[in-house]
DNA sequence: TGTACATCAGTGAACGCGCGTTCACTGATGTAC
DNA sequence: TGTACATCAGTGAACGCGCGTTCACTGATGTAC
C-alpha cells in the first residue's frame, strides 16, 4: 500500500514494470506526458489500472522512472562503442549518433524532448535529468578527448564545447527532419555540420 | 453557434481573442498543449469557458491560431532587423536572434517547443506549420545571401544549410540554457559556435 | 514429491472530481429615425 | 442628441464523460514440512 518503489523487486515485478514503461514511451510519444492517461498506458502495456498503481505511486513516479532507464540504455550504447572505438573523434561522433538512433528515432525525439520540457519545468526533476545528462556527456567528451590525443589532433572548440554542440545540433535537427522527411532527411544535417566543426579547413 | 472563427471579427472579438491567445501561451508553457484546459486557459485570460467557445472550435483551433500568431509575430521581428541590416552576414544572425529572445526566452522556447511536437504529431497541422517555417528561414536566408554577396564574403556553408543549422544549434542550445543556466548562461554556445560556421579560419 | 498455508501481484468494479461542451440568459454595442 | 429596438459578446449554471485513485478480491507464486 505504502511507496510501491520502495517494495522488493521479483522477476515478475521488474517485468510488468519494464512493460508499463515501454507503455508509457508509446503513449507519451503521441500524446505528451499530460495527455498520457494512466488508463491509455496501461492498455498499450496490457495490464489494468492496479497494476499501475502497483508499482507506481503515481504518473510522476513513472516519468522519473522513465528517465533513468532512458539513461541506463543511452549509457549502455555509448559504451558499447567505446569498448571498440574508431580512431578519428569524428568517427566516433557519428557511430555513437548512428547508435542511438538505430531504433525508431521520432519515438526517440518525441520522449526525448518531452521529458526535456518535463525537467525545465520541474525543479525537482531538472537536478535529476542534468545529472544524468552530464553523466553522459561525460563519457563521450572523454572519448572525443583521448581520441584526438591518440591522433594527435588539434580540435575547432573545446571538447566540452564540442559535445553540447553536437547534442543541440542533432536535437534540433532531428525536429526538421521529422517536420520535413523530404527536404531534409534523417541525419543529413549533422552530416553536412559536423565535419566543419572538427576541421580546421573546409572539407570536399 | 457554427464556427466562431468564420463570423466577423469586432475589435471586442479581435481583442478577446488576443486576451485568450496570450493566455494559452502561457498556460501551455507551464503545462504542455495537453495539460493546458479550456478552463485554465480562461481564467489566466480573465473570462469564463463560455467565452472560449464563442471564439474557437475547440482548443485544437486554437493552437493553429497560435502557430500562425508566433509567425506573424517573429517575421515582424525578422523584418524590423532587415529593414536596417548589419553589414556582416554574422552581425545579422545575432541581431535576428537576440531580438527573437528578446521577452521571455523560457516561455518561448517551452511553447515553440511544444508547438513544434504537436506538429509533428499532426500530420494536418505539419503542412501549416513546415510552410510558415519555409516563409521565416527563406527571409532569413535572403538577409544573409546578399550581405555575403555585398561584402564579398564566401560562406563556409551553403546559405540554406547555414539557416537551418543556426535553428538547430538555437533550439538545442536554448534547451540546455534553459537545464543548466550557471553552467551554460543562455547564448554562450550560440556565440561559442556560431563564428566557427562562418568564417574560414579560426577567431580569437 | 506432495500437500497445506502464506504472501504476492494484478484484477476489475466503484467512487468522485475535473473539465469539455452546451445553452438560456443578460449586459454591451450598434443602428435607425 | 435622444429614444427604441436589434444584434452581439460574454456569463455562468448544468450535464455528462473520462479518468485518477481506491480496495476487496482471486489466481499465481513461494515456502515449510
Amino acid at each position: 500500500m505504502a511507496d510501491p518503489s520502495s517494495r522488493p523487486t521479483s522477476p515478475r515485478r521488474a517485468a510488468t514494470r519494464a512493460r508499463l514503461l515501454e507503455g508509457a514511451r508509446q503513449v507519451i510519444a503521441e500524446q505528451g506526458v499530460r495527455g498520457a492517461s494512466v488508463e491509455a498506458i496501461c492498455d498499450a502495456a496490457g495490464f489494468t489500472r492496479g497494476a499501475f498503481y502497483s508499482n507506481f505511486i503515481d504518473r510522476d513516479e513513472l516519468v522519473l522512472a522513465l528517465i533513468a532507464d532512458d539513461h541506463d540504455t543511452t549509457l549502455t550504447h555509448v559504451e558499447a562503442v567505446l569498448a571498440s572505438p574508431p580512431d578519428d573523434p569524428e568517427a566516433i561522433v557519428e557511430a555513437i549518433l548512428e547508435r542511438l538512433a538505430d531504433v525508431d528515432p521520432r519515438q526517440r525525439y518525441l520522449t526525448r524532448t518531452e521529458l526535456t520540457l518535463y525537467a525545465v519545468r520541474s525543479d525537482a526533476v531538472r537536478s535529476d535529468f542534468v545529472r544524468l545528462r552530464g553523466e553522459f556527456r561525460s563519457a563521450f567528451r572523454n572519448a572525443i578527448e583521448s581520441a584526438a590525443a591518440r591522433q594527435g589532433i588539434a580540435l575547432r572548440l573545446d571538447p566540452a564545447t564540442l559535445v553540447r554542440t553536437v547534442e543541440a545540433l542533432h536535437d534540433g535537427a532531428m525536429a526538421q527532419s521529422l517536420l520535413e522527411p523530404i527536404d531534409l532527411p534523417m541525419g543529413s544535417l549533422q552530416r553536412a555540420v559536423l565535419p566543419r566543426l572538427f576541421l580546421d579547413r573546409d572539407v570536399d
